[in-house]
DNA sequence: ATGGAGACCTTTTTT
DNA sequence: AGGTCTCCAT
């Protein structure tokens, strides 16, 4: 453990006000790049160095990520011990643990399973059937929205339908049931023991405003609340933290109200401008000085963030040296932009020393990943995608967590629907339709009607209820294993049991799918080999509850997580690909942004009002500031979307960066990257533009025809395939065969390739070529 | 009850 | 283009 002094040394004037300002409100208005997260740790560390205990801090960030990083930040600064005392998670997480000690209170038993937005989409969805509404009308995105927006202001169902601008607000779209809708959604989850993502801020909310002794304890036991992102939080989030600070204003909010970007979600920008305004006596500090980037970066972002109206004054600025400009470049295409990309950063491997770690390919949205993804693995740049579909959210993860979900609360209605006939067990819709329609008539929860069909008239032949009941039984056995049988032992005899496994063996076409609950399963026997941790009562230091690695435990641990935690990721190195809204809070030294076109990026959806326009500028400087020592940004005339060929305009932000800031590029060959223009005069001498241009335009091509070369050769037959052969592949590229499994037309490779990693790969269908030596 | 063919809709961003 | 949903035939 550090002392203070040391503490403090490293930091900037600004920077050490901010760490040692301890006792009362604090507003910290960081700049991008100024070191947020440094100070948040450092922060954290001096106050453990001052002697504060561990157990009263509560560090609450906004995602998996952020409290990740912070996590380890302060552990490498602190030890072990302490770090681990801090309480320290994303607002959804941290509540969702109180909840699940405190949720008797309202109604919720300690098994509370959270619905995901899939799960929240799929009942509502159900509800609007059986409520023989038009699905088109009422379709479940938007209602979903609907809800969320109110639970995220804290307003109930009945708020919902009492209040008449709503109520008109919703007639006006034709959908004036929406009320009607949340109000069984509720119902739902309810019966189901389950709350929505919303919910946990929710109640939150009703934990601390209708138990005064819940209120007392919880602001007893955080007297210092950090919060990161402020800028991000909506009224719910706004609102746990007045209260849960109200007693002691030891509250210290880090946040940027130039890079607040989840307004869709009900994020208030206002709760940073109002800061103020709650605590009078509130100090304010501005982190300014940037150390990320270089000038030219930080000038052209500060340019372009001046467009917005709505914004706190701020002034970055930076020591950095000035930098290379800003190099824009317009494409004839969706796949020449991406091939542009992956181009220069292959150029850039050749003459300098740069690991692929250090570039990130930035986008407004998911779908342009692919494009991008083609191109890398046609140059063998080893890439990984960031968000998109989530380990998580996979249909095979989903189904086995199913099983898990329902193992420990029968009531959870969307994980029985999602697996009562997955594998195949002969209850179909018709069953499933039925047993819904007798549940609701009876008032009870569907698994009540399925334990027990007879009792409430459940009109099925008897086969189909013999069915159910088995699938009751097989349930109810793997639950009596809960506290016996650890996370792991129960985990694969369920998928065992159930048939999931021998299932996805059978399954030729997609071998990943079963890896993927293998992984599952893996990453499960670890969280049992981890290192116990009991909880025990702080003062007496006695131990109440026992560590056992059960599979609520494990469950409880990655419900709330969205990204697949990596393992590999440090060592593994490979180009980044993300979406600008995931890249916050990260930094890299070569940034592509690419597709600044009109309705793409600003999306089409924000060109409403200025201040989705503006939230849409807001994006675009964060994702200028994440670039430490270059960007590089392309827009395309003409890209796929929806299956068809677009023309595209450019981005009116590029007319936001002032020339003088960077290069543009008009009609750039694909070929073509930074070295052409001014990034690297001393490669190419004297040489006019267009001569460089040339040159590159005759080394693409060679290289171009080299690969071709290389990819030429036999395809292979099942038996020429031996474990450390190099193999090509037409859509995963070059790899070495690392394992051979079966036999014949059933023969099986295991495939360790460049650029995407180890795959399972039937060689019936593979068709994979044995490059031809050179 | 199941599986396949075709219609249909998507693309904002995340806990 | 690709995945999801619906409807129809078996």
């Amino acid at each position: 453990m550090k002392n203070l002094e040391t503490i403090l040394e490293s930091l900037n004037e600004p920077q050490k006000q901010a760490v040692s300002h301890i006792e009362g409100p604090l507003m910290v208005i960081a700049g991008a790049g100024s070191g947020k997260t440094r100070v948040l740790t450092y922060r954290i560390a001096y106050m453990l160095a001052k002697g504060i205990n561990p157990y009263q801090i509560l560090a609450l960030t906004f995602t998996n990520k952020a409290a990740a990083e912070m996590r380890e930040r302060i552990f490498n600064l602190v030890g072990e011990a302490s770090a681990k005392a801090v309480m320290m998670g994303t607002f959804h997480s941290v509540f969702y643990k109180i909840l699940r000690i405190e949720g008797e209170k309202l109604g919720y038993s300690r098994n509370l399973t959270v619905y995901d937005t899939d799960d929240s989409k799929n009942l509502i969805k159900s509800i609007i059937k059986e409520m023989n509404l038009d699905p088109k009308v009422y379709a479940a995105g938007h209602v979903l929205n609907r809800i969320s927006g109110a639970k995220s202001n804290l307003l109930s169902h009945i708020d919902y339908i009492k209040n008449p601008e709503i109520f008109a607000a919703d007639n006006e779209a034709g959908k004036p049931l929406i009320g009607e809708i949340f109000s069984r959604y509720n119902e739902r989850l309810r019966k189901s023991d389950a709350m929505d993502f919303d919910d946990l801020l929710y109640y939150m909310n009703v934990l601390l405003r209708d138990f005064p002794e819940m209120l007392h304890k919880y602001q007893n036991r955080y007297q210092y609340i950090l919060v990161d992102e402020y800028q991000d939080t909506n009224f719910a989030q706004y609102l746990i933290i007045k209260k849960l600070s109200s007693s002691h204003h030891n509250i210290c909010i880090v946040g940027d109200d130039a890079q607040s970007i989840y307004s869709f979600r009900g994020a208030n920008i206002q709760n940073i401008l109002n800061f103020k305004r709650d605590y009078p006596e509130a100090v304010t500090i501005k982190l300014e000085q940037n150390y990320r980037s270089t000038q030219n970066i930080v000038n052209a972002a500060n340019a372009v963030i001046k467009c917005n109206k709505d914004q706190l004054f701020k002034e970055v600025w930076t020591e950095n040296e000035e930098g290379n400009k800003i190099n824009i470049f317009q494409t004839n295409s969706d796949s020449e932009e991406a091939q542009l990309v992956a181009n220069t950063i292959f150029e850039y491997k050749q003459n300098f020393h740069v690991n692929n770690s250090q570039f990130a390919l930035l986008y407004r949205t998911n779908a342009q990943s692919r494009a991008l993804e083609e191109s890398l693995i046609k140059r063998n740049i080893p890439y990984k995608i960031y968000g998109g579909l989530s380990f998580y959210k996979r249909k095979e993860i989903k189904d086995v967590i199913a099983y898990f979900r329902i193992t420990i609360n029968h009531f959870d209605e969307e994980s029985l629907r999602r697996i009562i006939n997955y594998p195949q067990r002969g209850i179909g819709q018709t069953t499933i339709e039925k047993v819904i329609v007798c549940a609701n008539h009876h008032q009870v929860r569907i698994w009540n009607v399925i334990e027990n069909p007879s009792k409430f008239g459940l009109d099925v032949n008897n086969p189909t209820k013999e069915r159910l009941m088995e699938f009751v039984t097989k349930i109810k056995s793997f639950s009596a294993l809960l506290t016996t049988t650890d996370a792991y032992e129960l985990g694969k005899h369920i998928v065992v049991s159930v048939g999931i496994l021998k299932e996805l063996s059978e399954d030729k076409t997609d071998l990943d799918r079963k890896q993927n609950v293998e992984e599952l399963l893996d990453s499960i026997k670890e969280f049992t080999e981890k290192e116990p941790e009991s909880s025990f009562n702080e003062s007496t230091g006695e131990i109440i509850d026992e560590y056992f690695p059960s599979l609520d435990r494990f469950l409880e641990s990655v419900v709330l997580l969205t990204d697949e935690e990596d393992k590999e990721e440090a060592i593994q190195d490979r180009v980044k690909l993300m979406t600008i809204h995931s890249a916050k809070g990260l930094e890299f030294d070569y940034v592509f942004l690419t597709g600044l076109e009109e309705n793409l990026f600003p999306s089409s959806m924000s060109l409403g009002s200025r201040a989705e326009l503006e939230e849409e500028r807001r994006l675009f400087y964060v994702a200028i500031t994440r670039a430490k020592r270059s960007l590089t940004i392309t827009h395309s005339l003409t890209r796929y979307r929806f299956g068809s060929l677009q023309f595209c305009e450019k981005s009116r932000f590029l007319n936001e960066i002032p020339v003088k800031y960077l290069n543009y590029t008009e009609k750039a060959s694909m070929g073509k990257g930074i070295f052409s223009s001014h990034s690297s005069p001393s490669l190419f001498g004297d040489k006019s533009f267009s001569e460089v241009t040339r040159i590159r335009k005759k080394e693409n091509a060679q290289i171009a025809s080299e690969r071709k070369m290389e990819v030429i050769g036999k395809e292979a037959t099942i038996d020429q395939i031996v474990p450390s052969l190099v193999v090509f592949h037409d859509k995963f590229g070059f790899g070495e065969v690392k394992q051979i499994d079966g036999k014949g037309l059933e023969t099986k490779a295991v495939v360790q390739f460049e650029t995407v990693g180890t795959k399972t790969l039937l060689l019936k269908f593979a068709k994979l070529i044995i490059p031809d030596k050179k």
